[in-house]
DNA sequence: TTTTTATATGCAAATGGGTTGCATTTTTTA
DNA sequence: TAAAAAATGCAACCCATTTGCATATAAAAA
């Protein structure tokens, strides 16, 4: 918990109830949607709080986009050692599941980008597999 | 122009003015998004027509859905070796430019689906490159 | 601690991609 | 050429995300 206020202050985001709860939360998902905020906070922050909130994280680095399976837009926190400084690095895979929907990220597959391309200048490279995890399997 | 006509009748789609130039644009392009073939046609068509014509047309096989740089639906012509039976399948990586947020199907570049991968069961794997194009930065 | 300033929140409304219902038109089939 | 099937346009809707603005809360200054 001191953790938590600790990385809030060292980030300048205002410790709000609501901010300091979503962080706490996001240490215990692997990877989390503004629906699945709303539902965990029963409607009682607005929509538009958390899209705002999510934002304000993702500029100070603490979290960053993850592929969904809905294109919808989907958070995890980041790693300290891939991201710094609002440069957001994925240098790992990423699993989707088919049936609960939720993004892992697979930090043992290391996507290297080091690719040489004809005919194009590689900057990034996202490796995602997709199919069914075990919790879905054995449920 | 009579491999489109043929290709139409072979799926039974009906070869309406509006599809014949459809699909003989994307024969002459990467890929498409709705935005994209709305301004080709200059508004003339309805949108709701482009996202039954593209919908039909992927349901017979002609054309699938490719990654898009902001998670928008953009399309492009399957290739028969991959797709049959609306079953679309994408066994070969993707590019997809920064610059002019075109995606380009790399098909040397083969994406097998044999991973094992603990704690999941992988039914599909993608392998996406970003970066620039050489067409953008030779201009 | 109190005042000032900056940031966060809620509400309403807007934006924009994509979908649906329904009447009309065009194509296909017989 | 007539009947059946498929395609089109229009209006309205759905839903994720954004924006403007007034209010409330937190941080910084005095």
């Amino acid at each position: 918990m001191n953790k938590i206020l600790s990385i809030l202050s060292e980030n300048k985001i205002s410790k709000t109830k609501f901010r300091v709860e979503l962080l706490v939360l996001f240490y215990s998902k692997k990877s989390l949607s503004v629906i699945e905020i709303l539902d965990f906070f029963k409607n009682t922050v607005n929509k538009v709080t958390i899209y705002r909130s999510l934002k304000s994280f993702e500029k100070k680095c603490l979290i960053h986009k993850v592929p969904d399976s809905k294109n919808f837009t989907r958070y995890s926190l980041c790693n300290k050692n891939e991201c710094k400084n609002s440069s957001h690095a994925h240098n790992h895979g990423h699993f989707i599941c088919y049936s609960c929907e939720q993004t892992f990220c697979l930090e043992s597959i290391k996507v290297e980008n080091t690719n040489q391309l004809d005919g194009y200048k590689v900057e990034n490279l996202k490796l995602i597999y997709e199919g069914y995890c075990n919790s879905c399997i054995n449920n």
